[in-house]
DNA sequence: TAGAGAACCTGGATGC
DNA sequence: TGCATCCAGGTTCTCT
């Protein structure tokens, strides 16, 4: 499922073809793909047909694209709309050829004119439609700060502005983090989980971050002593980075890069969908429990509640 | 207002 | 072999 590094390898891949292209034209196959969009498909491609894309930036699972009018030079006006793009659980966009047959779940196509690249086809497909495209205005991100990884413009996209930086980010604030914490009621892995919060991290992250930090999914946030907090955003940036090193983890065909290809991190799991194997910690076996509508992976035994200590 | 749970969605896996 | 059911989970909405 595509959380923060499956999301940045996506965006990484997108950015050297996708900055500075044009967009020849627009095809919405499927306008369930346009959920967050304010506007039928018809609205879409032709918003969007003729536009300069300038830039592709990132915020936790959130990516956009600024586009400017055509004729605008791009030092001339910062732009005021993005494309903004949500994967969901299944979504991929995908860099083809110019005529390229059409993928599996195809929903949205862009044909684009790149000055060095040429002519590119961007496809939008997702199978369980939880994904997304819409044009939606920049607005002034709260902090000031770059809006998010990949853009030095201090914007987001009007709805990713609730969305939290996330802990790769160099404004994400730690004792803001430690603060909010410190007055949830909720357990902790729900709070890893709320984007409003902390970016980027979804069930797999969640559950390996807190077995690296051997932290129990339902110890409630604000009990964690600074100490227990400081070590889980540790890891959690430890396993963030070290999945976006091995290019994100893929199962199945669910998640792919820009090209196509799998990641690797699935291989490196210590406790996410490892029911029954034996902690790689302490040999016990990892069990499975439902959590919040969905699994919960931990070790009994290296994860109990922490030490109350303030 | 905060927290918890459900709904949305599709296709693979499993059971009968 | 075919059908029915379960399960996966990110975000948002609704209910308590």
């Amino acid at each position: 499922m595509p959380e923060l590094p499956e999301v940045e390898v996506v965006r990484a891949g997108l950015a050297p073809a996708l900055t500075g292209a044009t967009v020849l034209g627009v095809t919405v196959l499927d306008e369930r793909a346009l959920t967050r969009h304010r506007g039928d498909g018809a609205h879409f491609e032709a918003a969007l047909t003729g536009r300069r894309i300038v830039g592709a930036a990132r915020r936790g699972k959130f990516l956009w694209f600024p586009v400017a009018d055509a004729l605008v030079a791009q030092h001339e006006a910062a732009p005021v709309e993005a494309v903004v793009a949500h994967l969901g659980m299944s979504g991929q966009i995908l860099l083809r050829a110019p005529g390229a047959p059409p993928e599996r779940h195809e929903r949205v196509r862009l044909d684009i004119h790149h000055p060095d690249h040429g002519e590119l086809t961007v496809v939008f497909a997702d199978q369980r439609t939880f994904g997304s495209l819409a044009l939606d205005p920049l607005v002034p991100a709260a902090d000031a700060a770059p809006g998010g990884y990949g853009t030095t413009e201090a914007t987001v996209p009007a709805q990713v502005a609730h969305i939290a930086r996330d802990p790769l980010d160099p404004a994400f604030r730690d004792a803001g983090f430690r603060a909010s914490l410190a007055r949830k009621d909720s357990a902790i892995k729900r709070v890893l989980l709320d984007q409003s919060e902390v970016s980027g991290i979804g069930n797999i992250y969640a559950d390996e971050a807190l077995w690296a930090a051997r932290i129990h999914p339902e110890v409630t946030a604000r009990v964690l002593s600074t100490r227990a907090v400081n070590r889980l955003l540790t890891e959690v940036r430890a396993v963030l980075e070290k999945a976006l090193a091995e290019g994100g983890t893929s199962f199945d065909a669910q998640y792919v890069n820009v090209n196509g290809q799998a990641g690797y991190f699935a291989h490196s799991l210590n406790a996410y969908g490892r029911t029954g194997q034996p902690c790689p910690r302490c040999g016990r076996p990892i069990v499975r429990v439902s959590f919040t509508n969905r699994s919960s992976h931990y070790c009994p035994h290296c994860q109990r509640a922490p030490r109350i200590t303030r």
